[in-house]
DNA sequence: GTTAGCACTCCCACAAGCCGAGTGCTAACA
DNA sequence: TGTTAGCACTCGGCTTGTGGGAGTGCTAAC
């Protein structure tokens, strides 16, 4: 396919600008007007026959005006859409408050892109594949409890409550903990495998079995990891917009808001792929979720040092503010980072 | 206002219960038929024409049938309504694998109440004003963080990262574990007051101001346990129901569900009113949230043991079938009652 | 290659009309 | 006195029809 000459993509730019304002079909008469092109509605007329027949546009009906199709969307993101300069818009910093619970400032984050954008905003906290294990302690709660605590780089704290037959005395529970933080200490969830785990038995040996159950129960705790929690914000923003409303499709959406777990199709994939921006559109079918095949969905992924990287996500109408999205997830991603690396102020 | 006679209450009967199924208004002919009361369409017009009167039936417009209004509603509720037979109907056992997340086992039920259902489900983890502090430790995590665990009675567990300007060494961190320890433990959020910090402030004088941060730390994490979670569930189920998926309602009503804190309310005004059965039903303008005027709210307290309330929900349609919302609900309560009270398995 | 003009298409909003469900009322009946 | 049959009437919802408007494609002239 060859490429689109210049004046067809002024139009074509025309095009998609005007209907992602209004939403309703637009004609020839005004491009004519509104461009700069100076041209006559007429021959707006036969370049859109053009663009039709290169299916970049398509008209809901004869003698509709044009929307855009998928193709065209993606043309226009991909070429015609103007960068904007990054410049990191200073988002409000009452998100660093609330510093240690990580919840609370994903939520926020979610709350405050969806009301900057008027789409659904979707956020992971970062996953910890690679993350270290910094520290580590079992405490006895009770006679037969045992309380696990375990603290990751970056300060996300894991509890496991781990029942035993018998309480443990003071001594063994002091050499155990001992014993975790030196063989643990700086591993990733990755590397703590079955081997490691035997390995580990093994030095315990003595207290064989009860170590056994907590060693498990542990191995467990800090692999369960893998689900990965996702947040979601102004997810009946998409009740704002006619094409989505309809009662049905709109069910369907908000199911996969509710239903995070379909989501994860999206972080995954956006994870995989990996542009210089880190921020990937998926227009209409493109879409992993066979539920958003009627909508725009843009992700970033955000990096906090190695191996950590969670995404960020807008879900909104075809006809999205593609410029002002990306524009927000670019400037979120900085800010995150700085959110997160900064040492915690109290 | 005299009580309705006997044939008053059947054909009142007759009606809502034909509502609740259909959501038509129902007409004359329809009762005469349907009933068992053997009466002509025209006596039952009679008949209704002074409920309609008394105020318990109502016209959407001249010649249509009748809707219950709120205060039928509210007769069928209190009156009419036969009791299922408490048999607990054995729910599926699946929540209590993962009893040590409680958060789960929540989510969890939420969502089977919302299938079984079909209306929207929320859930509210049981507040613990009154529950007490069981064990309570510091750990120094690296140089200038402390790791505060606390473990509630029930095993609800809290974290929290303090800083320090400077690393306490090992005996005052043990000293002042134990001393949070005797004095701490068994002392509820809301014994934990100002007056019982600066005492322990004073017994542990000599470290004064690092120790201070500390205790003022731990003592908000213990208290600011206020902010209560409330989960829900099938939020999309009121899109079934013609009457609230109304783009606009339908949208307030989301926006509730979203922002949970528009349910608080909900949960307190339960908590205040105390039935025999624990079971309060909202018809309407009954709810104390606006947005819900135009569905029904029936919400139940459960209870674990002294003083450890929550609260269940169901939202839906005015027309919701109450009998097997209000059954739901207590069984609900007691298989809570069962999940929480018994000495949690592997 | 561009433009003006024109006939044509199709959606949409609105009005008119019909149908059916349901009512209220009256008169007859037990 | 309570119940029933009958009938005229009302009103919402559906279908149909019509006109207007927006927009197109095509053709012919510039």
């Amino acid at each position: 396919m060859q490429e689109l000459d210049e004046r067809k993509r002024k139009i074509l730019n025309a095009i998609i600008r005007n209907y992602l304002d209004t939403g309703e079909p637009v004609g020839s008469r005004t491009i004519s007007k509104y461009s700069d092109l100076n041209l006559s509605s007429a021959t707006i007329r036969n370049e859109m026959s053009d663009l039709e027949e290169l299916g970049y546009i398509l008209q809901p009906h004869t003698s509709a005006g044009r929307i855009p199709s998928d193709q065209g969307y993606r043309f226009y993101v991909d070429n015609l859409m103007r960068e904007k300069d990054q410049e990191v818009t200073e988002m409000k910093e009452f998100m660093i408050e609330h510093t240690e619970r990580m919840e609370q400032v994903l939520q926020q984050m979610a709350k405050m892109l969806a009301a900057n954008t008027n789409y659904t905003a979707m956020i992971t906290s970062p996953s910890y594949h690679k993350n270290k294990v910094k520290f580590l302690q079992l405490s006895q709660v009770d006679e037969e409890q045992l309380l696990a605590v375990i603290v990751m780089e970056g300060n996300l704290v894991k509890n496991k409550m781990i029942s035993t037959r018998e309480a443990l005395d003071n001594e063994t529970l002091l050499k155990l903990n001992i014993l975790l933080n030196t063989s643990l200490n700086g591993l990733s969830a990755e590397e703590i495998n079955l081997g490691t785990i035997a390995k580990l038995k093994e030095q315990a040996g003595i207290h064989s079995n009860i170590v056994s159950d907590v060693l498990d129960a542990l191995a467990g705790a800090i692999q369960e990891d893998e689900e990965l929690e996702i947040y979601t914000s102004g997810t009946t923003n998409i009740l704002k917009y006619p094409e989505l409303s309809d009662s049905q499709k709109a069910r369907e959406l908000l199911d996969a808001f509710e239903e995070k777990k379909q989501l994860v199709s999206l972080v995954n994939e956006s994870l995989s792929s990996h542009e210089e921006t880190g921020i990937q559109v998926y227009i209409g079918s493109e879409s992993p979720i066979q539920n958003m095949k009627d909508c725009s969905v843009v992700t970033a992924t955000y990096q906090l040092g190695e191996g950590m990287t969670g995404t960020i996500g807008i879900i909104g109408p075809k006809r999205m503010d593609y410029e002002n999205v990306m524009d927000n997830l670019k400037t979120l991603k900085v800010q995150l980072d700085a959110v997160f690396r900064k040492p915690r102020k109290t």
